[in-house]
DNA sequence: TGAGGGATGGGACCA
DNA sequence: CCATCCCTCA
């Protein structure tokens, strides 16, 4: 069969396995995406299961997308009968298909994390909590934790008053988004797993129709995903809870890899992948370990490195290809020379004829990306920086789909006040005051208490609401991308961004806004033609706004450019490069500070490293800078324990003699060893930057001093012992 | 209402 | 250093 000519034994194994469970360990670059898709198109081409029959589940859209474009290259028939999506994406089509037995008004809308922040403060204030001791952020992490575990506030254990507080917000906020039709992402999953759990009909129907269940990414998912997952296969502990009959259990196939879990702030639970092979007894554990992405050198780097760490299922990465290029390493002086030599290294990559496209840069923070930033700007090389604000996330498009979400419905009190006086119209503090006290008092939205409050129509909230009914007139039986076109025109917001001194953008991508609706509305008529199931959104600006909230819209088609590509290690999982250059690699950094206080941080690191190392093709650069200016400061760092954690022989120093200002005829070729540390104004004998030796915590750095004679103390940086404060008198420091 | 000052805090991400 | 938040004042 020509689906499976090039498989490797492996891979032809996964693809081809029986109806059974299955978990497949996919090493980086080990071809994960086309086992997934050839299993599907396996499944269906062999008659084993029809397209309905499928369900595959992604966390992207892109991900989504992706295996929906592969399928149907691989098949002549249309992927639609599938369920592809990602969880929410799924979730939110269960929920809209089903919104009565969920318990949802028809209508509901989707909050983002912007969205939820913002109701967690309302709600926060109008419970008069105290703002010092409980922070929006803070509430509304431990609302969303608990809805990952599958906890709603009844069942969430409080042990003291802090935490009988915070499960009473928790129990408010779910019944003011049941008041106000409003749902956030962690609600998506868990109310479509309560619906599946407690609807048996519903149940046996979803469970009888989905044969084979494929996940992508399962080290990432968390536990409420894993239930999900479990409920729908018809496992049977699942189907315990639910009380539920009998049932023969579909397919579950997972694709993970452990050594690429990088998401465990989150509430990813790597845990899951053990759980799985436990639970369904998975038979069919098929490792994945032929890369077929990069060079030896590379493999052998990410090998050694992660196997610093204890906690693994194992795998080790081969290739079939040569060693290629060593690593090459750069101890810079500053971040500021650490960006100069990238800038100077991507322009000798291009000479040799490497677009760069094919390039990227990476680091552990976004704040790093500035030196960066300039230092290409300054080299004149065009680059692209990843995950800055999305387009649905836009000041001005959220306030446009707020209009949007008035007029699907006028209870929803955040989108009220979010335009309310935007743009302003002179409706005060005062006045929304008054409004929330009426409307408090009397039980019902902000919308219902304008009357009350309002009078007799001379005011500004009067008028408001004229506006908001008249936009409803006018646009009931109207197509999408005119909805929003009068909407724009109606609320005053196009004008309000004209008469902006730098609203152009803005008003540029309100506009958009109509291009996008359209877009949207000839998508779901074509799919609506082709689609034999009645479970589509009725309406399509409820379904425009859901799609709105889902899809926070990277669709940058300002891909085109050959642009040099900046971005976090985390955005970098899943894509590849040519080039690589893995940046900022110092101690407090990467591995983060923060990481040393978490259980298993270190090794999340380490496999956020990992990751870092596996993007990269031929050509990989690591580098780190003694000195960085972080928080307006001068900070002193050692290198990056990973670097040492690799082996020497793969590794090839770098070095410029630097020739201030200019970096134009740096040697960085020339082999050196660590550079001499700089040194500054210091204190006491000692110097800032000084490296010192301690006959507990060995080698370090000195960072900072305070205090003078007896009562000195000195900062030291070392390394993986950390950072201490070492009083000067006592500590049996010396010199290195 | 909105501009401007001062305090504060600063990890990563997708839906 | 920078962005963000809250408060004050015109």
């Amino acid at each position: 069969m020509p689906l499976l000519d090039n498989l490797n034994a492996e891979q032809l194994a996964a693809v081809t396995l029986p109806d059974q469970h299955a978990l497949i360990l996919a090493g980086a670059g080990s071809g994960k995406t086309r086992v997934l898709t050839t299993r599907i198109a396996w499944l269906i081409s062999t008659g084993n299961v029809s397209p309905a029959g499928v369900l595959a589940v992604t966390f992207t859209n892109k991900a989504a997308r992706e295996m929906a474009t592969r399928i149907s290259a691989m098949l002549p028939i249309s992927t639609r009968g599938m369920w592809i999506g990602t969880f929410h994406g799924l979730c939110n089509r269960l929920l809209r298909a089903h919104y009565r037995d969920a318990g949802l008004p028809q209508l509901f809308q989707i909050l983002d994390a912007q969205d939820q922040h913002a109701f967690v403060k309302r709600l926060l204030k109008s419970l008069n909590a105290d703002e010092n001791r409980f922070a929006p952020a803070q509430v509304q992490y431990f609302i969303n934790a608990n809805k990952e575990e599958g906890r709603r506030a009844g069942d969430v254990e409080a042990f003291d008053d802090f935490s009988r507080r915070l499960v009473e917000f928790y129990a408010a906020y779910d019944e003011q988004c049941q008041r106000e039709g409003v749902v956030d992402f962690a609600e998506l999953l868990l109310r479509s797993y309560e619906l599946l759990s407690r609807n048996e009909l519903l149940r046996e129907h979803y469970q009888g129709r989905f044969r084979h269940i494929l996940v992508d990414e399962f080290q990432d998912t968390n536990r409420l995903q894993y239930r999900w997952l479990k409920l729908l296969a018809g496992h049977r502990s699942e189907r315990r809870d639910a009380a539920g009959g009998e049932s023969a259990s579909s397919c579950l196939f997972a694709v993970g890899d452990d050594d690429q879990s990088i998401y465990r702030f989150r509430g990813a639970n790597v845990g899951n992948m053990a759980d799985f092979e436990r639970d369904f007894r998975v038979e069919n554990v098929i490792r994945l370990e032929q890369n077929y992405r990069s060079q030896g050198n590379i493999l052998a780097a990410a090998n050694a490195l992660i196997a610093n760490n204890r906690r693994r299922l194992g795998k080790n990465l081969w290739t079939q290809a040569g060693k290629g290029e060593p690593i090459r390493v750069l101890s810079a002086r500053s971040d500021a020379e650490e960006a100069a030599w990238v800038a100077e290294e991507v322009r000798s990559l291009g000479r040799e004829g490497l677009a760069r496209r094919e390039m990227a840069v990476l680091y552990r923070s976004n704040a790093q990306s500035r030196v960066l930033e300039h230092a290409l700007f300054s080299a004149g090389i065009p680059y692209r920086v990843y995950g800055g604000q999305r387009y649905f996330e836009r000041l001005e498009i959220k306030h446009a789909l707020a209009y949007l979400r008035l007029l699907a419905n006028p209870e929803d009190d955040g989108a009220f006040l979010r335009v309310v006086n935007f743009p302003p119209r002179g409706i005060g503090a005062r006045t929304l005051e008054q409004l929330s006290d009426a409307a408090r008092a009397a039980g019902t939205s902000l919308w219902q208490a304008v009357p009350r409050v309002a009078g007799k129509g001379g005011s500004a909230l009067a008028a408001f609401a004229r506006t908001i009914e008249a936009l409803r007139g006018e646009t009931r039986e109207l197509p999408l991308a005119e909805v929003v076109e009068h909407m724009l025109a109606g609320s005053g917001l196009l004008d309000h961004f004209r008469a902006e001194r730098d609203g152009a953008d803005r008003v540029e991508n309100l506009e958009e806004l109509t291009n996008a609706a359209a877009a949207f509305a000839q998508e779901a008529a074509a799919e609506g033609a082709g689609a034999a199931e009645p479970d589509g959104p009725p309406d399509p600006l409820a379904g425009f706004l859901a799609h709105a909230a889902l899809e926070s819209g990277e669709h940058q088609a300002a891909e085109g450019a050959d642009a040099l590509q900046l971005m976090t290690v985390h955005s970098a999982k899943g894509l590849e490069f040519a080039a690589v250059f893995v940046t900022g690699l110092e101690e407090g950094l990467f591995p983060h500070e923060q990481s040393r206080k978490e259980d298993d941080g270190l090794e999340e690191e380490r496999r956020l490293m990992y990751v870092a190392i596996t993007r990269a093709r031929s050509r990989l650069y690591l580098s780190f800078a003694q000195t960085r200016l972080l928080h307006g400061q001068t900070r002193y760092s050692v290198a990056s324990r990973f670097v040492e954690e690799i082996p020497g022989e793969v590794l090839k120093w770098l070095a410029g003699r630097v020739s201030r200002p200019q970096f134009e005829d740096v040697a960085w070729e020339t082999p050196a060893k660590k550079m001499p540390v700089p040194r500054e104004i210091g204190a006491m004998g000692y110097r800032i930057g000084q490296s010192v030796t301690h006959p507990k915590f060995g080698q370090g750095v000195i960072v900072s001093a305070e205090g003078s004679g007896a009562e000195a103390r000195l900062q030291v940086n070392f390394g993986r012992q950390g950072m201490k404060w070492l009083a000067l008198e006592y500590a049996k420091l010396t010199p290195a």
